[in-house]
DNA sequence: CTGTTAGCGCCTTCAA
DNA sequence: TTGAAGGCGCTAACAG
């Protein structure tokens, strides 16, 4: 900037104007610091702006649980593509479900003076946000509600949707419903928990705890759990996968089984159509713009108490619920 | 930090040294510090640091095409962990497939002082980033290699790859066999159609060029392709789709169609051994993974010649390609 | 082993 | 409309 302001002939702080596209500075001499700007191609250091300035660092931060996942990298897409809209660029971090890691992200992202945070969090304590929080570093929370804070929060309709895709499946005659699922420690898998058994106490259908399987913390684990199902001595005729990655398992051990079995996922996916399976459905990326939209909302200064916003989510019924209980 | 020090009694400067595990500090004092940093809660202003040190930022940059393409992330997720491993965080940003996008995605990140750069270049001239690389900010292009530009770049055997498919194909009885792939100024498919071309030849079928639908920006579009190809008077007994995104509209386009058409695409995805579709494969996490690795080697001055890596890509054969060619 | 001084590149504040 | 001085929070370079 030095260099540029001698180039022009003019002072520091009037480059620094013309860079920031601040008013009060004549015409001619837009012009020229101009030429000078893009004969020395100069480019601002945003570390040292950021430094100044106290106030953005044009940067936000998102953390997730796996960035490869194709759910949260829909979400992230739609994050950044909010966060671009602003001149910003987004810092990823996955913390691989894992809470130590998650905290050593937010506490890396705050370091960097990210102007917000928008976190999928795992399920402990967020009270220690609440310092920053109050410095003036929005943070919102998506897919899970945070625990220990009050911030804002955009979440889906967990229950509502497990509970609509079980009665769908009672209602094709369906009687042992089998669930593949998170571990329950997650509010997700809670909440999709506490929607199948809505679904099955409605229809007077007593659980049985042998055709619950969580804890699947990887595809690998769902399949496994499918094995088991499939096993039991009565299998389910039908199961409900309460997620994506789970989706996937149940979908591998049915095929390498060859099991007729009916089957429903929470979470809709690229290949579900051509695949005919049922899906609990809801758009990604709307969970990232909303968050992202409420977080820049928050870095705008809107001073409103937190709140949590629910997507609706709607059942997509394609042929692999269809299949028939067996005898 | 001002406050640590006053807290625990030393000077700015000791406390940056614990700050920084800077060796050199007695064993006690650092207690005292450490002490005093826990109880103020203090976190050290990576922004204020980068600019003073000047040499490292503790963050890269990486550019796609787009975030929530399975491909990109699962590199993206890659890149993310290695600059993890380093203590440092990943800034991605999507191009779109834009040439302005991404430069200016480029300058957004240089002028962030990322420590380095992973691109998956349009195909234009990057002779722009000549300057910054040699002022000290080493660049790896990834999946297609750099124009205007002397750089390391990490790539596929696309060639190869394509030629094993359609060889493949052409030793299953086709003869009529449709490429639908990207539009053709992109590398990747001009490497593809080369291979396509060279498997073709080599059984000496003539090349129609009313099978080659290349231009393919979206899902939809291959989708289109794949209708009109079917459409053909003398249709294709067998397509091979030029990547994952292509893939997924052949799929649709033939699923919707209930046609039997033999199918092989390059890129392997999370359901293709359900769906029984064969693919060229190969594993799109370690092209992230050894461009990342190459690019620390950068920063950490490795001075050779910039070098291309080639990642062998490998036939898989399941049941999409094994499909007869109708009579 | 510890401290002092200077300055990274920019923007805020204030003065001209 | 422009400029000069000061300082953001930290670390390099040099003392002690």
């Amino acid at each position: 900037m030095n260099d540029v302001a001698r180039e022009a002939g003019v002072s520091l702080k009037t480059v620094s104007r013309v860079v920031n596209a601040e008013p009060g500075v004549r015409e001619e001499t837009v012009e020229r610091v101009s030429t000078a700007i893009r004969r020395l191609r100069y480019r601002r250091d945003d570390i040292a702006s950021t430094l100044r300035r106290r106030t953005t660092s044009a940067s936000i931060g998102l953390v997730i649980e796996d960035l490869a996942n194709p759910f949260y990298s829909l979400v992230a897409r739609a994050v950044e593509d909010a966060a671009s809209a602003r001149q910003s660029v987004l810092i990823t971090g996955s913390s691989e479900g894992s809470a130590d890691l998650e905290r050593q992200l937010i506490d890396t992202l705050l370091g960097r003076r990210v102007d917000g945070l928008i976190v999928v969090p795992e399920p402990i304590d967020h009270g220690f946000l609440t310092r920053d929080r109050d410095a003036g570093t929005p943070v919102v929370f998506l897919d899970r509600p945070p625990v220990g804070l009050d911030a804002d929060s955009v979440l889906l309709d967990n229950r509502g949707g497990a509970r609509a895709a079980v009665s769908h499946l009672v209602a094709q005659g369906h009687r042992r419903i089998g669930l593949v699922g998170d571990p329950a420690s997650l509010w997700t898998t809670a909440e999709r928990l506490s929607g199948y058994r809505e679904a099955l106490a409605e229809a007077g259908i007593p659980e049985d705890p042998d055709l619950v399987r969580l804890g699947s913390r990887a595809v690998g684990d769902a399949e496994r759990s499918t094995e088991e199902l499939l096993a039991l001595p009565s299998p389910p005729t039908a199961i409900f996968a309460a997620n994506n990655r789970n989706c996937v398992g149940v979908l591998r051990a049915l095929d390498a089984r060859r099991a007729s079995v009916a089957l429903l996922g929470f979470d809709d996916f690229e290949l579900a159509e051509v695949l005919g399976v049922s899906v609990v459905s809801y758009d990604p990326a709307a969970l990232g713009t909303l968050a992202a939209r409420r977080l820049y909302a928050r870095v705008d200064g809107l001073a409103v108490p937190a709140a949590q916003q629910v997507l609706a989510t709607r059942l997509i019924v394609r042929r692999s619920s269809l299949v028939a209980p067996r005898a």
